[in-house]
DNA sequence: CAGTCGTGGCC
DNA sequence: TGGCCAAGACT
């Protein structure tokens, strides 16, 4: 394998080629010519790819980019705005967090991102990954992104077969000896599109990648099988029973669910925990009707069944839980709470 | 540390 | 169809 330094050297020039565009990106010829990224969308654009395909993102960084141009902007949203702005791109702690996060750097921070990886480190929703992404990224900062795609690189450049996440710390080690002092922010989005176009989990393109000749798993036959993982566990199955009132102006009934656990934050239907064996506990007094059909929905860790229950009720009839809503779209919601709703409808 | 936390696309 | 996977963080 050759030294560290021609290996990145290939790859930015690899980058420099290859580079894909993306609405939060730099083109690294504009980079070179002293362009840099906005740190408020570098890292908006982190938070949203975070475990999230660059496919989904893109429709979303673009509705908040033109909603909260500026991290003030976001800082002084309504909590309620952020979290219908977030509705279908999951993992919901990440938008609670992203308001945290801004209005940390607005009273903490002068509303500027500090050029620094511990200082990132301590804001709300930034972890290893983001913090060094954001000062690689928008500060051209020598920091070591380690996500996904650099895993998989890793380990299969230096034929690592440790399990993941053991593995964590030394593929860390190895991916720090490559970072270059010169350009680490285009080499950052090099090593990881290098990752999401050619060292992919299936099928790598090995022959079109610029480190083919020095990749140690390639040259054993075992790339393809790597990164190992530890196996993960089954998901059980629960079932739930959603409760969609609808009152006779048009109102829907809606709870807004806790900050903390599954969809915390977000606006829902009234319903019974979702367990093995679900309990009967509508929020209103009805004519309950059950559709025929549940709503299945799958969740990271389990599978979820959904009875869905309908009624119609008369205007002055209070809820025992949640509220009506007048003015409700579907969008608002969480994509498990929009598909009992879409059910509902037929 | 292992569990929790979404969703859509892919094969 | 069902499991895997995607620019992880938090507890």
């Amino acid at each position: 394998m050759r030294d560290p330094a021609t290996l990145s050297a290939d790859l930015l020039s690899w980058y420099d080629r290859h580079a894909r565009a993306m609405p939060w990106r730099v083109p690294p010829a504009a980079r070179q010519a002293g362009t840099r990224p906005d740190p408020y969308r570098v890292w908006l654009s982190e938070v949203m790819l975070q475990q999230t395909t660059v496919a989904a993102v893109r429709d979303y960084f673009h509705r908040f980019t033109a909603r909260w141009p500026e991290v003030t902007d976001l800082a002084a949203a309504a909590d309620a705005d952020v979290m219908a702005e977030w509705a279908g791109l999951g993992y919901y702690a990440r938008a609670r967090n992203l308001l945290k996060c801004a209005r940390a750097v607005v009273a903490e921070h002068d509303g500027r991102f500090p050029a620094d990886h511990a200082a990132l480190l301590a804001l709300p929703g930034v972890g290893p990954y983001t913090a060094a992404a954001v000062a690689a990224i928008a500060f051209d900062l020598p920091e070591t992104v380690v996500d996904g795609n650099v895993e998989r690189v890793i380990t299969r450049l230096h034929d690592v077969h440790t399990p993941l996440p053991q593995a964590k710390l030394e593929i860390t080690a190895l991916a720090r000896t490559l970072t270059p002092q010169a350009r680490p922010g285009d080499y950052a989005q090099a090593i990881m599109d290098l990752g999401a176009t050619i060292c992919t989990p299936r099928n790598p393109a090995c022959g079109l990648c610029p480190w083919r000749d020095d990749c140690a798993g390639r040259l054993a036959g075992s790339a393809t099988d790597l990164p190992k993982k530890t196996p993960k566990k089954p998901k059980p199955i629960r079932h739930g029973i959603a409760y969609i009132a609808r009152r006779v102006d048009g109102a829907y009934l809606l709870e807004r669910r806790p900050d903390s656990g599954l969809l915390g934050g977000m606006l829902g239907w009234p319903g019974s925990d979702w367990n093995e064996a679900p309990g009967e506990d509508p929020p209103i007094r009805a004519e309950w009707k059950a559709l025929n059909t549940e709503a299945r929905h799958t969740f990271t860790h389990f599978h979820l069944r959904l009875t869905v229950k309908t009624a119609l009720v008369p205007m002055d009839r209070a809820p025992a839980r949640g509220e009506f809503h007048e003015e409700f779209r579907p969008g608002d919601l969480p994509t498990v709470m929009r598909k009992a709703f879409d059910l509902a409808q037929k």
